[in-house]
DNA sequence: AATGTAATGTTATATCATAACGTTTTCAAA
DNA sequence: TTTGAAAACGTTATGATATAACATTACATT
């Protein structure tokens, strides 16, 4: 799976969300891509859509944004985590066979088969911890 | 904390999702009061974020919804987890201390001091697993 | 060239959430 | 018991996020 090849508007998206640190809404994608000849959300969403199945991108629930997956081909259907500074936004995206393990275990434990998995911890990066006393 | 008196609109809106097993959004939770005289958004929004603020209803990020807290006094600043069925709706809400301190090293490993956690496992239900074949 | 499929462009609208402001209620301190 | 500050409330408007629906274009395969 995933040599997929990236249409115009996807490798657009993408490129955006790579050259930025933080999270970014998709109309804020929008406006960095005007100049480019995007006019509407649909053409963000559905780029945003692929680049999510193909796990290029990952959605972050809690924030309504969309960061670059920072790891090479993280595969679509993995457990994808995220520990999200409030203050900077910085965002680390977590990956740990052995949480994996135990997340899938809560959820059988619940009575659940698990399929995808949201996990977003937010507080304070250890720099913007630094700066408030 | 916590022996607060709810008001009348948060005691409305905390009864709707008492009454229901599923999860709900703010919308729907306005349409069922409108008999009892409820009629803007901001009405139904205002008295979601106190009862979230005293820990007696919880907001899924992940499919913009609200449901009652299914323990006692689930103090406001816990971790709260969630097993989602994407089939049927239903909601389990897991505690679970050790886990709760494996997030907190996740956290911790990533360099951030967490303040909030959003953990949110889709997936299917025995019940609707059963079902499907 | 004809055809079928995926991608795109475009308009409109659905859905989720909050700003802003004026009024009413509550309730403890004077 | 008054009264004044804070909280809750009602209301209008609008902002922010996301998708439905449909017409058009691009392009690989025949």
């Amino acid at each position: 799976m995933s040599e997929t090849k990236l249409t115009k508007n996807q490798s657009l998206v993408l490129a955006v969300l790579e050259s930025h640190q933080s999270p970014l809404s998709a109309y804020s994608i929008l406006d960095q891509l005007t100049d480019a000849g995007l006019r509407a959300p649909p053409q963000v969403y559905r780029a945003l859509e692929k680049l999510i199945d193909y796990g290029l991108i990952h959605k972050l629930e809690s924030i309504n944004s969309y960061v670059a997956c920072q790891h090479r081909h993280c595969g679509s259907h993995q457990v994808t985590s995220f520990a999200i500074c409030d203050s900077c936004e910085h965002v680390s995206e977590i990956i740990n066979a052995q949480f994996d393990k135990t997340l899938h275990e809560l959820a059988e434990n619940a009575g659940l088969t698990p399929k995808h998995s949201t996990v977003e911890i937010h507080g304070l990066c250890n720099a913007c911890s630094g700066l408030e006393h």
